[in-house]
DNA sequence: TACCTTTCTTGATATAGATCAATTTTTTGT
DNA sequence: ACAAAAAATTGATCTATATCAAGAAAGGTA
């Protein structure tokens, strides 16, 4: 499946376009390849996009005091980007980087805008997408708070295991709010040496 | 000011309704006067309604095994309800009850839907609040990811210094991510015996 | 293939914050 | 205003996880 059928059928599944929005929508899109270990942004610039990756892994992270605290990846088929940035068009907090190559659909803000502005179906994919977007937030927020290291750690195992073989431990460990220290001595309990 | 004016400035500031939008859409809000201490809505209820708070001050919390998590609060002028119920009419994983009287307005579920579909002015409105939502999200989580329960404790003190007077402070404490007794010891250092 | 860099592992030790327990203070209901 | 309940305080411990340190494995590069 090519890039753009991806993004149309992701989009479609929250608001259905006339094949006459989609064909103006996906003409603001472009294509973008990315190589592993680069940054799409960083703290500091205004996000001038919002992205779809199509394929290949991406992490967003925040540097507090120089700790690195990896907020969320991002796969095939999601949509990414530093949205504290984006709506207001003022600098980010997040840094946004390639896990490995990546190949992406980007729109610009104004093209973006213009589509909200002259599409319905459009203003309402946005309104269900962050809607759906902050409840998975909410329950985030809930994982983080309310389970010890072990119990995060066993969730994530069993819950996303295939993101053991896409993203070095180290971020993983950072995501669920441990160090790789911890993180490797749970590893071993659940799955020995291999 | 009353509660509808409240609401219009609210909705006004994100989104310009005209007056005849206006009209129809507050039209479909009523007013409920909540006693202290009672839910609006309670883990396995469907949320029916969009909660906008004139007065007074709810707390949103999860209860994991027997431990209540606080994990928000809303007061004047803050819109509420389990919004992850709400979007998809299933059950909801939080609770959400009144910390003092309150005054709310609510919109039932099948009426906002309508308004959504009639105004593209409202779609608006629900994409940018979300998003905004979302983005207060993140930053939320990034706080409670990287920042020790000292540090947590002082951002709170320093940023919201009104809360401690309106909220009993075992939520506070649970809502930052510490004991009630670290909680209190904390306080104790700063503000002394008063 | 060998070299260099980064990531992961493992052990020893330290510590922030939790837990337990016993008042004291504040709030609530009558 | 008083009794009962709930919340907050304080002190004494305990423990999950961090930190520090050093070696092993994996990955990239020439």
């Amino acid at each position: 499946m090519d890039a753009l059928t991806h993004l149309r059928n992701k989009v479609n599944s929250l608001s259905k376009l006339t094949d006459q929005e989609w064909e103006d929508f996906s003409s603001r899109w472009d294509t973008r390849v990315i190589e592993k270990g680069q940054h799409i942004i960083q703290v500091g610039q205004t996000e001038k996009y919002f992205y779809f990756v199509h394929d290949g892994v991406m992490r967003a992270y925040v540097l507090n005091k120089g700790v690195d605290v990896s907020v969320g990846f991002s796969y095939n088929g999601d949509f990414s980007g530093a949205y504290d940035s984006f709506l207001d068009q003022k600098p980010t907090d997040w840094n946004i980087q390639t896990i490995s190559q990546v190949e992406l659909l980007r729109i610009g803000f104004a093209d973006l805008m213009e589509m909200f502005d002259r599409y319905k179906s459009l203003e309402r994919w946005g309104r269900i997408f962050n809607a759906q977007a902050l409840i998975g937030m909410g329950r985030r927020q809930v994982e983080v708070r309310s389970f010890s290291a072990e119990e995060r750690f066993d969730r994530l195992f069993n819950q996303s295991p295939h993101i053991f073989q896409l993203v070095p431990q180290k971020y993983l460990a950072s995501y669920v709010g441990m160090t790789p220290e911890t993180f490797s001595r749970m590893r071993r309990q659940r799955i020995g040496k291999e």
